[in-house]
DNA sequence: TTTTTAGTTCGATATTTTGCGAACTAAAAA
DNA sequence: TTTTTAGTTCGCAAAATATCGAACTAAAAA
């Protein structure tokens, strides 16, 4: 694969990645913008570095900046002399991620538990299938702890 | 709580799950039509039932329906004698929960995969990042399986 | 056979979201 | 002090999306 093509084909995974991450809930170009941070080589962009590359206005950078970084999707560094704002990528670890995911998990369980204290038959179809799932999701969560023991452990 | 107040809370969680759902990508009406399939004491609803109970018109209710069904949000059953569609929530299984996180932290390791393969640097910044979640999303997966055992057999 | 039921489909309208440009700001440079 | 840089804010126009209504269909009932 020669230069040209591996470009070309950044170029396609970032809108690939763009189209994944508006389903996730981000808009076009602040979804675009976390492609370009994750895949380019170049991996620290100015402002007008993005607003030249994506070919966006300056207030569609500036606002889906803003919101990347509210999201802890992004982060910038400056550099001494320079009064620029150079963007990056976080770079989470696995321990982040698997909080993130326990806390999205919380926040399903506690809904769940609304509805079964709202339901009038606590035997109803509905309510038995909810106090199952809470029951797996309570078990798993309890898991996930050992499993970061357990990953960071490992041979 | 009396009975009133249980179903004035009842509306709100709908509404309040309708919120959620819209952000995991469901359109409005869509999102509340689960929501009150969740949360309402009757659980089987007809067509006509959604379209009166929810005050949307019968494309809406058609489309939104069509849908949910596809997704395998929802199913519906008939009744000898009843040729209406009764709708109601899918009653899916912890396993089927892990088997559907699974599948889609498989995605992310294909794309994390791809960005890797297309790094000018695979000693970049992101391109150790992207390596250390890979890994992490490995051993996770490997662990998933597991875990279903432990909780089968569960005391 | 005709009518009714239980939905579906499709083009039009209403609503929401997105991205832009112009004007603005705070800090640094000249 | 004035100018430039590096963005930010806000109202608006365009684009996208959601919902609707009217016409339609296939199967069941009369």
């Amino acid at each position: 694969m020669d230069e040209a093509e591996r470009i070309r084909k950044q170029k396609e995974l970032i809108e690939f990645i763009g189209v994944q991450q508006e389903r996730e809930g981000f808009q076009p170009v602040t979804a675009r913008i976390m492609g370009m941070l994750m895949v380019m080589d170049k991996e620290e962009y100015t402002f007008d570095e993005i607003v030249e590359e994506m070919q966006i206005s300056k207030s569609s950078a500036s606002t889906a900046l803003k919101n990347l970084e509210l999201r802890g999707v992004i982060e910038y560094v400056t550099y001494p002399g320079d009064r620029k704002r150079y963007f990056r990528f976080v770079s989470g670890e696995i321990d982040g991620m698997i909080d993130e995911m326990k806390k999205k998990m919380k926040q399903h369980a506690i809904i769940i538990h609304q509805i079964l204290d709202l339901k009038k038959d606590p035997n109803s179809r509905n309510a038995l299938f909810l106090k199952n799932i809470l029951t797996g999701m309570e078990f798993f969560m309890l898991q996930l702890d050992k499993f970061k023991e357990e990953y960071h452990s490992r041979p």
